[in-house]
RNA sequence: CGGGGUGUAGCGUAGCCCGGUAUCGCGCCACAUUUGGGAUGUGGAGGUCGUAGGUUCGAAUCCUGCCACCCCGACCA
């Protein structure tokens, strides 16, 4: 193995791609554009879902499970949604396999071909949305507020590691509302959500908005969304809420009596964030030197490595070790005692910083003569010295640690802000895209034939059209026709 | 799915043009000396050369199919 990771400056795409191995996050597999989750990164994952989860429930939803395979017909029933997801859609055809003739392997048996073919979900709507027809038949069954954690396919001609694979882990929303009203105000719940998780535990600043016509979700009225941006200066869509109208009610013919004794159609919604998250983790924060992990969501949050001479300093430095592990654990902190004496001390360091674990103490002879620790921060590569004289390790490492996941995330909300430019001519625009990139602020006259031609011409889409625009007169940057707010454009991944 | 590239030990590679049984580094194993930023020495193990076929006395090397990965396009969370 090479020492060093490739360098972001010199070539961003590699850097990311040897991270996530070199990390121990995941690796490509024998199936094309799958990756098999190593045991370090799906740790990250698993934090994630643990707080999402939580916050889930909090807002009033349960888990539940839907199949995995999909009777081909039902994709069908919501005209859009079709034209969405046809394209790339895994398809079961047959149940069995047989001996081949020449006994070499195994073929599908023809003979056991199936009356009607299974798709693989792409996502869950028609499943669903069949299932909540009989589940719903009064406003007294609503809202119905249902979460499913589950694995998903697409097949995507382009796969990255985590970014976009032909099957990922993810969660998918599915809620059935009374009113328009309350699906609206749940898919803007579900939106504030995702940004608040993303904010707080991710450490990655988004903006929150809402998706171009263009951009929207197959099969929704409006796709709410938080963007972040990476530190190439693209553009990331970091999750999605959306505001279904009464499209799959329609299609599945889901309807309520209303308390006025009416019948109606539900109102339906539906949000997810994927494994994709952890390429946002990666790009935004991490750094030459390896992986960069906010406090939050590292699997070890604190290492601790001993620098000894001779199994009798060893001991004395465990014996502290293990005292200051217990005290640390005692308070909710992840720790990991290294005392591996197959591996110097030096090799740990690179090895840690590479893992992005977000504080590290060594102890040696010296430490142990004064009462101290060295605490070497990844955030900011520091280095220090800290003495254990008359103070509490734990609240001294609990403030650290949330520190380093405020620098964390003041750094890259810096560095979005630097990166955010307002465009207000075409020649702006393009010389912004690049030479800089990041997020543009741009006038744009509304229209999909506008947000097709820039795309054409400059590779950068409408990201969303920020939630908390201010209205303002100005003409759109491509055709000079007059708009009331910016939308925000980038290249994305 | 189109265009280009790559595939040789766990990882990174030389050899391929010009055919003769595979080079080097890292890692791994053993022992010794080491341990405050990826230790050093000595000895050792490890290879269906992506895969299937073809040409040839002989293929990592030439030809064909397939598979995977990377880059650039079209598509997308």
């Amino acid at each position: 193995m090479s020492k060093g990771l490739p360098k972001r400056s010199e070539d961003y795409s590699l850097w990311y791609n040897e991270l996530v191995k070199r990390a121990d996050l995941a690796e490509n597999s024998a199936v094309r554009g799958c990756m098999v989750i190593k045991p370090y990164g799906y740790s990250i994952w698993e934090k994630m879902q643990a707080e999402l989860d939580r916050m889930f429930k909090e807002t009033g939803h349960t888990n539940a499970y839907f199949p995995l395979f999909i009777p081909k017909s039902y994709l069908s029933k919501e005209a859009s949604h079709v034209e969405g997801f046809a394209k790339e859609c895994a398809v079961v055809t047959h149940y069995r396999l047989k001996n081949s003739e020449d006994g070499k392997g195994v073929v599908v048996d023809p003979d056991a071909k199936l009356e009607e073919e299974l798709i693989v979900r792409p996502t869950s709507e028609t499943v669903i949305w069949s299932t909540y027809k009989n589940w719903i038949q009064s406003y007294r069954d609503l809202p119905l507020l249902v979460n499913q954690w589950a694995n998903v396919v697409r097949w995507e001609m382009r796969t990255r590691l985590f970014l976009r694979t032909t099957e990922f882990l993810w969660q998918e929303g599915h809620t059935a509302h009374a009113s328009k009203e309350e699906a609206i105000a749940e898919t803007v719940q579900m939106m504030n959500v995702y940004a608040q998780f993303a904010e707080e535990f991710m450490a990655l600043p988004v903006v929150k908005g809402v998706k171009s016509e263009n951009e929207r979700f197959a099969g929704a009225e409006d796709t709410y969304c938080i963007e972040a941006l990476m530190q190439d200066g693209k553009a990331l869509q970091a999750g999605t809420s959306h505001f279904l109208g009464q499209n799959f009610a329609k299609a599945f013919d889901v309807k309520f009596a209303t308390k006025e004794g009416g019948l109606d159609h539900v109102w339906g919604t539906s949000w997810g964030v994927s494994t994709r998250l952890m390429g946002a983790l990666i790009m935004a924060h991490s750094d030459d030197n390896g992986l960069v992990l906010p406090p939050k969501l590292a699997p070890i949050q604190v290492v601790i490595v001993p620098i000894y001479k001779g199994e009798e300093e060893l001991q004395k430095i465990s014996e502290k070790a293990h005292d200051i592990m217990k005290q640390l654990r005692r308070v909710g902190i992840t720790v990991k005692f290294d005392d591996r004496d197959t591996h110097k001390p030096g090799w740990k360091f690179a090895e840690y910083e590479l893992k992005g674990v977000p504080l590290r103490i060594a102890m040696g002879p010296r430490d142990l003569e004064n009462n101290t620790v060295e605490l070497a921060r990844r955030d900011t590569l520091t280095k220090s010295t800290l003495s254990l004289e008359g103070i509490s390790i734990t609240d001294y490492i609990l403030d650290l640690l949330d520190e380093i996941q405020a620098t964390i995330y003041s750094k890259a909300l810096n560095f979005r802000t630097e990166m955010t430019s307002e465009a207000n001519s075409w020649e702006e625009f393009q010389e912004i895209l690049e030479s800089k990139g990041g997020f543009i602020a741009a006038h744009w006259d509304g229209t999909t034939e506008t947000e097709e031609k820039i795309k054409e011409l400059t590779k950068a889409t409408i990201r969303c059209i920020p939630i908390d625009a201010k209205e303002e007169e100005g003409a759109c940057i491509l055709t000079g026709k007059p708009s009331n707010k910016r939308v925000l454009f980038a290249r994305a991944y």
